[in-house]
Parts: C-alpha cells; sequence; structure tokens
DNA sequence: CTGAAAGCGCTTACAG
DNA sequence: CTGAAAGCGCTTACAG
C-alpha cells in the first residue's frame, strides 16, 4: 500500500472522497464511506503524515522535550514516565500524539529547540527543567508555538506553567517541625540554576521569620538532585558545628541517599534527626523507618497539563475554555516515621 | 520567517539556488552560499520538515519506542537514557534526530507501531522490550522499514538485534557459585513472556547439568522485574523449605528489594545467602555489602545500535559496512562481597 | 553556476 | 454526494 491515490484507484473512486471519508467529514455517502474504511483497514492504509502537515499546517504532534544530561541519565526517575500517561489521556481524545524530543547533553537546550521548533516537527511543546532565566521561553513566545512549562520561570510572563507547590512543602513542613519544637531546620537546595530552588528557599526563610528563627546560612546545603545528592547533603550535616535536629529535602530520591549517609553513621532518622522528604517515589516507599514525605499523582498532573496546552492552541481553545493559565499543583502530606519526635522531650 | 520562497525573495535569488545552498550541493557560487547561509542564520530559516520530507520520501528521524506501561514507571531506570547518548553520537554524523515514541499503556503496542510506521514519522525504529513472539518484527520486515531490536526474538529470524549476554551472565555467575561449594542455586526469572527469561533460564539449566546438579523447579522465582520483585523473590526464597545458599538475579533493581527483605529477617547477604546481581545501576551502587554484578557500558551499547541500525538504511548502509547484524553485548563480573564466601568453610 | 518547473501525498474550497 | 484542481514547502532533474 503507498498512498491515497492507490486506495482510489482500488476503489475506483476519487482521491478527494477518500480523504473526506477517512477523516469522517459529513458529506460523504454512507456506503461510500464503508467501502473506503474497510479497503483502508485491509490494505493498512493511513495518511502520510507529511502530506498532511503539508496541506494542514499542522502535525498533529506535540512535543515533551527533556534532557538527557549525565545527571538525568544516572538518577532516573518516573517523573516523566508517569506524567507521561495523562497527557495522553488527554491527547488521546484529539487524537494527537506525543513524542518525546531527548535534547542530547553536547547540543545547548536552547538551539536544539530553535530546530525542532523551526523543522516544524510539533505543534505545541511541553518544556520541563525550567531555568530561573529561561530563554526557551521566549523563543517559542516569539515563534508563536503554542507551549506549556513544567516549573515557573521568571522568563514567564504570561505564558502557561505548571509547578509543583515548593513553598506549600517547604511551609508545612518547617511550620511542623517548628511545632515539634525544631528551632535548628537544614534544608536542602538543588544546585543549579533551577527556578524552583529560588522557590522553595524564599518559603523556607518566610516560614523561619514567621516564628522568629534567624536564617543561618550554613544550614543551606546545596547539592545535586540525585541519590548520591542525598548521601552528600548528610555527610555535610554531620560535619556542622551545631548539628540541626531536623532536615527538609528538595529532591524525591534524596532521601535514599541521606538515609545511607545517616546510617553509617549510625544516625537513625526519627529519633536522631527529623527528615521531611520531598515527593514520594516507588524506590523510596521501602525506607525504614518511613518517611514522612508530599504526595501527588503524577497521572493528573500530566492530564492537566495536556488540558492547559489545549487550551493555548487555537484549534483546541474553544473544547477547554475554563483552563487556568498558570497552576501551583498541591501535593498532600504523608506522615511517617522519620520526624515522629518530639525535641526536648528525652528529658 | 516563513518559508524558502521568503528567504529567496529577500536575497532575490530562486528558492531552488537557496536550497542548493544550504543542502550544500557543491554548484553553488561560493559568494552566493555565503550569503544565502548569513542570511538563513540571521532569520532563523530552518527547512520545513514536511515539505523536505514529502519530497525527499525520508524524515531524517529515528524512532525509539518505548512503553509508558504502570510497571515502566515504578520501575523506571536509566536504561533507555543512557543508550540515547550513545545512539544520538552516532546519529548526530548524519544530521539525524532521535525522537523517543512512548506507546500508551492502554494501547496495543503492535497497533501502536503500526500506526506510527503508516504516518510515516520516522525513517527507522529501534524497539525493545522484544517479546518471545514479537509480531512488531514482522510489521516493520513487510514494511520494509530498517529497524533494530534490544533484544532477541524468535521472530527475528533474519533481522538486526543486540542483546545483553544473559547466557554468560548466568553461565559464570553458576559456575563461581559453584566453584563456591554452593549446590543449591536459586534463580530470578521474569513473570511476563519477555525473551530474555527463556535465555536465561536455559543458560542456568545448562550450567547446572555440566556439574551434575539436578535442576530443581522449585528454585526458579518469577517475579516482576522490579524492585519489588526483588523484594517479593527474598520473600518467596526464605519461604522454601530447604533454603537454597546463592540467588541469581536477572534484573538489575531487584537487589535492592532484595536486600531489604533479607536484611528484615537477620539473613545477611554474602555471609547467610550469596548473591549476584544482573547489570550495575547507579542506585545499586551503595548496596551493602557491596553487590557481585556485572557492568557494561549504556552509552557504548547505544552507540553499537546507531550503528547497527544505520547499516541496514540503504542510504547509509555503506558508511558502516563491517556491522554485524546481530551482537551478544558482553557484561563483565565486577566482584562485590555479596558472595564472597565459601559453602561448607565455616567448620 | 542559476532559474523555471515538476512533483512528493495529502486536504479542501469550488463546481456540478 | 462526488470529482477535478490547487497548493502546502520543499528538492532536484533539466535547460541554459
Amino acid at each position: 500500500m503507498k498512498g491515497i491515490r492507490q486506495l482510489a484507484e482500488q476503489l475506483d473512486i476519487s482521491i478527494g472522497t477518500v480523504s473526506r471519508a477517512l477523516n469522517g467529514k459529513p458529506d460523504v455517502n454512507d456506503e461510500t464511506r464503508r467501502r473506503v474504511l474497510a479497503a483502508a483497514e485491509e490494505l493498512g492504509y493511513v495518511a502520510n503524515q507529511s502530506g498532511r502537515s503539508l496541506r494542514q499546517g499542522e502535525t498533529k504532534v506535540i512535543g515533551l522535550m527533556i534532557e538527557s544530561s549525565a545527571e538525568a541519565v544516572e538518577n532516573a526517575d518516573n517523573f516523566f514516565l508517569g506524567v507521561i500517561s495523562g497527557l495522553q489521556s488527554v491527547f488521546a481524545r484529539h487524537k494527537l500524539d506525543l513524542i518525546m524530543l531527548p535534547c542530547p547533553s553536547d547540543e545547548d537546550p536552547h538551539e536544539y529547540l530553535k530546530r525542532m521548533v523551526a523543522r516544524r516537527i510539533v505543534d505545541a511543546m511541553i518544556i520541563s527543567n525550567t531555568q530561573r532565566i529561561d530563554r526557551r521561553i521566549d523563543l517559542l513566545s516569539r515563534a508563536k508555538i503554542p507551549f506549556v512549562a513544567v516549573g515557573r520561570s521568571v522568563s514567564a510572563s504570561n505564558s502557561p506553567w505548571i509547578d509543583l507547590d515548593f513553598e506549600g512543602v517547604a511551609d508545612r513542613a518547617v511550620e511542623r517541625l517548628i511545632a515539634r519544637g525544631h528551632r535548628r531546620i537544614a534544608i536542602t537546595a538543588p544546585s543549579s540554576e533551577v527556578n524552583l530552588g529560588y522557590v522553595f528557599l524564599d518559603s523556607y526563610r518566610r516560614a523561619l521569620e514567621r516564628h522568629d528563627i534567624a536564617f543561618d546560612p550554613s544550614l543551606v546545603i546545596r547539592v545535586r538532585s540525585s541519590e548520591q545528592g542525598g548521601y552528600q547533603a548528610a555527610h555535610e550535616l554531620l560535619l556542622l558545628e551545631e548539628r540541626p535536629t531536623a532536615v527538609i529535602l528538595i529532591y524525591e530520591l534524596m532521601a535514599i541517599g541521606l538515609y545511607r549517609r545517616l546510617m553509617e553513621s549510625g544516625v537513625i532518622p526519627g529519633r536522631d534527626l527529623a527528615v521531611i522528604g520531598f515527593r514520594d517515589a516507588p524506590r523510596a516507599q521501602f525506607l525504614q523507618p518511613s518517611l514522612s514525605c508530599f504526595r501527588m499523582s503524577l497521572y493528573d498532573l500530566g492530564a492537566a497539563l495536556g488540558r492547559m496546552l489545549l487550551a493555548n492552541m487555537p484549534a483546541y481553545r474553544e473544547v477547554y475554555p475554563d483552563e487556568a493559565c498558570n497552576i501551583i499543583w498541591p501535593l498532600e502530606l504523608t506522615p511517617g516515621e522519620s520526624d515522629a519526635f518530639q525535641v526536648g522531650a528525652m528529658v
């Protein structure tokens, strides 16, 4: 089976009618449509996307840009795989396909995106790993490519994004720890310029201020967002002169490395040091003592991202009229044993 | 900037010459080429892929099909992220872009691939998670789409694949354990129909036979290939009447769950039970006692897959004349402490 | 070395 | 309800 021409010849009918029948246009005789669909099915005909795209000016493909950096490789987690299912659940309704665009580690993300966009491989983009200043946002805005970002950015003046509620997490973690008598509360922060680090730290500082606890820069531990980073964080924490009684983590896998390093030193989470993790990850679920952390549905996040994106695409706008342009995605606290003690209660 | 027509108008030159200049054709005046390239750069012109594809009959895009099943989500590891870098290193030489095609979990992988192939979004495919009988291989062969499979299959009569050396791993693991006095050696196997399970078990049986050890079906523990599967495997293993003295794992993350369950019962790997893991994963690297396992370069595997694929594409065949059609990818043993004891040596 | 023209496979006004 | 034709943006023989 080659193209629509062969299919039309076989049916002894014009290619226009075949096209209309296949695309569900109303002005086609029922019997004709039946024959066309049957023949297409039998011969395995599917319209060549390049032909369609060229004619229609759209590809029916949505791109999700990811980065395959060495760090990402070492530190793969299920975040995007989980989100993808949610995205696809929305896109499937409109016969849109999702593809992932992995930016090579030796290529500038901005240049990569520029190339992909200019080639018109996709109609719209989802970008992630948003930086505090992210030129990709300007690029997409200027090129008028619909997009949505996972993560806020200073660059995103008017553009759509969904971000996890880092403020809420930091805030509730600090409040919870203070209520249990903690005053020296350490926090981890990413070593990169990724925007969420700023948001997280700001909220932590404000929460401390509310309780008249002075901000101590030595309690901000900058490490890579990875299991190894968690190990490193515990290591630095143990070296501090006046050791904190609690630590708040910013990335889901940190807890695993942190636990390991603590255990090596005989420091037991939930007894000697309170630990509050970030998102619950499948791999962290077996930690002993169980980790107090925050929970969310990756699938729901993906679905929300999908709807928000479609609400920003002219062709689908009217189907999603009430979508917000920006969402702070809430996380729910799951209490565990890792912070289940009161400071000073051991008298 | 719209299309090549606008660029040509701007330069007061024909679109044919612009195209030839941009595509590096030899018969273009140096000065003309310089002007064209400068203007394209300045205006951010990149050829519309649909136009090119339609004309040339190729997309310059290679697809990597992955599955975003619930199991994959819970169990994300770095395998594909690592392989991607290697693939891209080869594809970049030919200006080929790699995209990932995530098959929705509620769609049949065969139907999904059929659709993607028929739409002609990609020139060639890399498929993975190969099943013992895998209709995708017939589909791609019949459609004459160049492809390479990660993993052997009974369906792959003549088609290219690279597979990890499961025989070698099972064989060397058994030999190593027998040399240390083990006679009751358990082995894990996947609960699915994935082909590697058959290969792994066959090799295990043959190795036992060589040493006149009867095959005991109760020592084959079928679990999901995941951290949780490892936990489950340890659980079942501890329930066996005559407990084995050693266990061989088939999947990299199993070791983590297995260790956890063993520890819970006070069974120490490397003292009470010998454990040999599969591939070393970043997350397993901190296990205590350290895990004896096998090592390989994901990057190199990706590069080999890329070369093998190109060797099967008419347009690139001559550049890669000596590529093998099938490769059993070797893994190197990394001895650890988890099997460092001699059975019966404790007299 | 350059230009004019054909045509890749579709979809969609436009006639009838 | 159907057909004939235009044209989406490119690349590439073919003339000159």
